[in-house]
DNA sequence: TTGAAAGCGCTAACAC
DNA sequence: GTGTTAGCGCTTTCAA
């Protein structure tokens, strides 16, 4: 807390201090590997004894590099922290991005001026966007300036040809609206994601085809908002529109959650009365008084993957367009 | 995502395009009092024109500051994200810095060695540091090295002169357990937080101080971690032990959400059988079936109030060392 | 009010 | 293997 802050070390200083020039110093500092094994010591004893720390910002300007990049959300700050998929996608990213030097710039803003510039303004090396949106052109903009890649499908055709690792949600929607067909119900219902999000129409896809490829009707459907409330509200939707349903597939374990617990409040059994499937299987899908049987994807393991693909590009490697990850059925006590 | 990045135009050719030196064109930029209006005006035209963007490494080198600030999370990355009352506090930070130059750096790592070296190594201007936490002396150790505002009483001596923003937690807990003895409860219970973080026993005292003054007794608590599964494990605990209790005043929201599914379980009514007060007035508080009574902290402006604080810090203002906001009762249905 | 010159701390050719 | 020499793009005295 005082203000008595010393002028940290140099690397002429260590170099001095090594006894060699700032270049030699500079290159055991980088890991070059043609300096000699006496010299290299010589200076990583100097650097540790004076402490020093390399200026990042003499570095970026010498060599052009921010080692800096950008956690871009493009989402209601609550909204995304509420959701624990956003949770583990960023545990990921963190995780992954520990072992490196790279640093993360959280962007809240969505796409604004402000965020543009700054991603475009050569103030990070990459970028890494984490959300169910794809804003206008927001990702093409970005893209043309810098290395991408983002968490889902890109929505828009402008934006195909972005880097992306996402999960097959329409074939993982119909695993778990089979499951629903196969354990004998008849009036299978959906709570949606928005329209405007991709994991939302496909997983809203998967949900019709595979009630159609059963011959039953795919009319029971309504639309939620990822969010806790957003469930509730679409589940008294379905049921005052549909009382006699006797399954919901649900979007996102969160909208599951709040479905369930109107359905508690209804008085209706789960899964006795109403099975349930949700997405993602979150931590939420076991904290409540019934455990969720729900559609895995691998959000930590995305987030990585995100993190593993940006490092590659910035290594100037080659790097898959398109990753898709695996999912699978989480059988538990809701359906 | 082509990599034909052109280099982006230096204040050089701005101050060319201007016919100015390039003092004069950074002058400009930097809001000098003292430059003619007609200069001004062609600067800024040159800027647009060439959509300019100064270079954050070069004035960082030569001003010696990064305009960044790091958010500090020494806490779980899942609790982090799964927690609204953390969710509302980044909101105040990411808006209050949005109308400003500086950016986010996010530190989800602990207080690891990595972690002290980023924030004492000149990377950022200074640190906001958002955790129930108080790690060993790593607070002493980044506050000696850089402006440190920390969301939070200090739980250790040696952190005593940190700049921090929090609520009075234990008159805070007293309100709320004053509610519960008003409507008549007599055997209050509590959900505390773990004993080695200022929330957690600043408002486990509160409660013992009401029941006291009311001359009741102070046996029945439990401990949990401030998450929705340790609510819900805390109130079977107490339930075993205290199966007559008839309010619960709990220490978070997320926690009373665990604790009252626990009670719907064991088909205790909230508030008939027991009543229940939350702490926080996260969103959480209303999404749930019975809406919860609880006392509202403003994490939103605690928030704002901390970033706020720490740019007056980096203005070399004076600054109040400990800002404590206010609290407030919101009476729902719980009790 | 403006320009010239120096320098922030580092990396990267290029020589030796 | 190692040192020399130039910058990277900007701010900031100091003079004018």
């Amino acid at each position: 807390m005082t203000n008595s802050r010393v002028a940290p070390p140099t690397l002429e200083e260590v170099a001095a201090a090594a006894g060699v020039s700032r270049s030699t110093a500079s290159r055991v500092i980088n890991g070059s590997p043609q300096v000699s094994p006496a010299v290299i010591e010589a200076v990583n004893d100097a650097i540790t004894s004076l402490n020093y720390i390399p200026n990042r910002a003499a570095r970026s300007l010498a060599n052009r590099q921010t080692m800096a990049i950008a956690l871009v959300v493009p989402e209601d700050t609550r909204r995304f922290f509420g959701d624990p998929y956003f949770a583990a996608i960023v545990d990921g990213i963190s995780r992954s991005l520990d072992s490196t030097d790279y640093v993360l710039n959280l962007q809240l803003a969505g796409p604004s001026r402000k965020a543009i510039r700054y991603l475009t303004g050569g103030n990070v090396d990459g970028a890494l966007v984490v959300s169910h949106h794809s804003g206008d052109n927001f990702l093409s903009t970005i893209s043309s300036a810098l290395p991408v890649v983002v968490n889902g499908r890109p929505l828009n055709l402008d934006e195909q040809d972005n880097y992306f690792v996402d999960v097959d949600n329409t074939s993982a929607a119909q695993l778990g609206t089979q499951h629903l067909i196969s354990i004998g119900r008849t009036r299978i219902a959906t709570i949606a994601g928005p329209s405007d999000m991709p994991a939302g129409v496909d997983r809203s896809l998967g949900w019709r085809n595979a009630l159609a490829a059963a011959g039953q009707p795919t009319n029971r459907l309504a639309f939620g908002d990822f969010s806790l409330a957003g469930g509730a509200a679409a589940m008294r939707e379905l049921l005052e529109r549909w009382p006699d349903l006797d399954a919901v597939f649900v979007a996102s374990d969160l909208m599951a959650m709040g479905a369930m617990s109107v359905l508690r409040q209804r008085g209706k059994g789960v899964p006795t009365d109403v099975a349930v499937v949700g997405f993602d299987d979150s931590p939420a899908a076991v904290n409540g008084d019934v455990k969720l049987t729900t559609v895995r994807q691998p959000a930590t393991e995305m987030g990585e993957m995100m993190t593993r693909m940006l490092l590659q590009l910035l290594r100037g490697q080659q790097v898959e367009k398109r990753v898709i990850m695996d999912t699978s059925l989480v059988i538990r006590d809701s359906a």
